[in-house]
RNA sequence: GGCCCGGUAGUUCAGUUGGUUAGAACGCCGCCCUGUCACGGCGGAGGUCGUGGGUUCGAGUCCCAUCCGGGUCGCCA
């Protein structure tokens, strides 16, 4: 049985005892001990710091005795008078004192643990997420979660400022299987039928401006059932937020304050307003993305004019096609880019869509280019001299549709800048304006709507809705930082009859509108004030933050890969009864 | 679903063209040590080489399958 805290009564946090403080009462994990034979130390540990206790030839004999007997992770309460220390210990914040311990309770014992509690642990992240509450106890993670709540915290002060109320919308809700998969609930009472859980509180938020709530914010969680990434969980926590009688600027704006803030509060950086912006298009066709990391260059350069009446009939052939042919220049990269390298690279644009990457890597007098022989005299030269490449650069090259180029691309150059390791530190945020409304899926050959069905359309796109789908643009924007989508919002539709009409535009039948969100649609007859809003993803703005890479550095029980949970074992099958009751029978997967 | 990478003491890793008893560091256990703080010294324990099959006189090493983890493409209105 170990010892109980009765009687003691913590004075003090670890890392913030001071020389003021004479009797002090701690309580935390032990760090480390270090046995002399006569003379301990042992560290101990809460989330505040380190202090360090010491057990000498005046400390009394039992309590000596169990000193004796405290191993690595024991949770203890200590009660001691502090004093200088003979030898200052300048990487700890208490360096300068130590806890002369007259009181030693061991609350529990922890047997060894399956890896060491170090903050540079080069432990394995699978071992680490089996224990992860373990893992948790590293400080890094703790700064980690501190600093998302810190997060967290200042966005409620900042929304609740701006007459923001914090409304829950419900967990539970019908399933609108439009974009990602819906997890999905079985009902005991309704059997055979399901609840979803929410992908985002999207339509609710709306409602609650036709409700007349005027400003809503949620630190909401969210669900979809797709694979995961590095930064993509399957449950994920978003600052959502809608807004009454606003259009675009006025979120923008918004936002921007709260950005702002909270980079000043939480890191003490400054973050210049108004934020820069580009559209869409002006996006896709600089970087080939709608995320653009702007820290750097690289930009794509469109050389179609200059090679449409060249010899080289993949170019002039994806032209032909309606394509583009489009490059980008690695600056002074000649010696790192090999031909082996540039092959590797070939591999990688290949694997993504793209036929092939025609190459000019200048590193003597004459530039090796790989389609110099279809070149006629002075092609190269204007060629060269369009891309802005110069000796010891190499140029990328892609012919093709332009939904190959441009993406391709733009993931080439990512993936080009982080080998080359010529992104700089800082903090990039960027607006991205004016998405399209419609998207034209090639399988189906269908318009369907980029952002949601309820998204409004730019007030000079209105004329053309039904003429020219590929030109309508929408009161959507993306908040990027560093090239992560830190947030998606628009303005959404208020009027009846303009929603009736873009249902139609996207091939939507009354039945099916009735079926999906009948009740939205009718909650727009009983007058809806202009509104719009947001969604900035908690995690990745943390993870960011933090100068991670991966959601799960900066989640508490994250899942892995699969969608599993590697502590409890999440998901695991259920109980025969239990499928019973809710009248689910399990069949052998098609797959 | 496709492609790529990884899996050897508790942990992180090494392990040669396939060849004797699979090593190191840290951790752990024991003894010693009064100023340590990544304490130090001496000694010790600890292995289904992810799993299954195959090739071979012989497999941690080669081949096949499979499981687990990571990255990525598809997917993510």
């Amino acid at each position: 049985m170990a010892d109980t805290m009765q009687g003691l009564k913590r004075t003090h946090y670890c890392g913030e005892v001071t020389l003021d403080a004479k009797e002090v009462v701690v309580g935390g994990f032990t760090q480390r001990v270090r046995d002399k034979g006569s003379l301990i130390f042992i560290d101990l540990r809460d989330t505040s710091g380190i202090i360090q206790l010491v057990f000498d030839e005046n400390t009394e004999k039992s309590v000596f005795e169990k000193a004796k007997s405290v191993r690595s992770e024991f949770v203890l309460m200590a009660k001691g008078e502090v004093r200088a220390r003979e030898s200052v210990n300048a990487d700890l914040k208490t360096g300068n004192l130590e806890l002369v311990v007259t009181e030693l309770r061991i609350l529990s014992k922890s047997q060894t643990t399956p890896f060491e509690i170090t903050s540079n642990t080069k432990t394995n992240e699978e071992l680490r997420l089996k224990y992860r509450y373990l893992d948790l106890r590293r400080k890094p993670l703790q700064d980690n979660l501190k600093m998302r709540h810190e997060v967290a915290k200042c966005a409620r002060e900042y929304f609740y400022e701006n007459r923001f109320y914090e409304i829950e919308t419900p967990m539970m809700i019908k399933s609108t299987p439009e974009g990602a998969r819906d997890y999905i609930v079985p009902s005991r009472i309704h059997n055979g039928k399901f609840y979803a859980l929410p992908q985002s509180p999207q339509i609710y938020k709306q409602l609650l401006m036709i409700s007349g709530m005027d400003r809503y914010i949620q630190l909401a969680r969210c669900f979809r059932d797709e694979d995961l990434r590095a930064d993509r969980q399957p449950e994920f926590t978003q600052i959502d937020l809608e807004m009454s009688f606003v259009d675009v600027e006025d979120i923008l704006e918004m936002l921007e304050g709260f950005v702002q803030r909270l980079y000043k509060q939480v890191l003490n950086v400054d973050i210049p307003t108004p934020l820069p912006r580009l559209t869409y298009n002006e996006a896709m066709n600089r970087y080939g993305s709608d995320k653009p990391d702007t820290r750097f260059g690289m930009e794509i350069t469109d050389i179609s004019d200059i090679v449409k009446g060249c010899g080289f009939s993949v170019f002039t052939d994806a032209i032909a096609n309606g394509g583009s042919v489009r490059g980008i220049v690695a600056k002074g990269a000649a010696d790192k880019l090999t031909r082996k390298e540039i092959d590797k690279q070939t591999e990688f644009v290949r694997g993504i869509g793209a036929k092939g990457l025609a190459y000019v890597r200048w590193v003597d007098d004459a530039p090796n280019c790989s389609f110099s022989k279809f070149m006629a005299e002075g092609e190269l030269e204007a060629i060269l001299k369009a891309l802005g490449c110069k000796k010891g650069d190499v140029a990328l090259i892609v012919a093709d549709k332009n939904k190959v180029t441009l993406p391709v691309l733009g993931a080439l150059r990512l993936k080009l800048a982080k080998q080359l390791d010529i992104i700089p530190e800082g903090w990039n945020f960027l607006w991205i304006t004016e998405f399209p409304f419609f998207e034209y899926d090639e399988e189906s050959g269908e318009w369907l709507a980029m952002h949601h069905p309820f998204t409004m359309p730019m007030d000079e796109c209105l004329e053309y809705l039904e003429t020219d789908k590929e030109k309508v643009r929408a009161k959507a924007y993306d908040l990027v930082l560093n090239g992560v989508e830190l947030s998606s919002g628009s303005i959404r539709i208020t009027d009846y009859e303009l929603q009736q009409r873009m249902f139609e535009l996207l091939g939507l039948t009354k039945e099916e509108i009735d079926a999906k969100f009948g009740f939205l649609v009718d909650a727009y007859k009983y007058g809806a004030p202009p509104h719009g809003g947001a969604g900035i993803g908690l995690d990745r703005l943390a993870m960011l933050m933090c100068g991670c890479d991966s959601l799960r550095d900066v989640t508490a029980f994250p899942k892995v890969q699969n969608a599993s949970e590697l502590m409890s074992e999440a998901p695991s099958v259920v109980a025969d009864e239990q499928l019973k009751e809710l009248g689910i029978a399990i069949i052998e997967s098609a797959e």
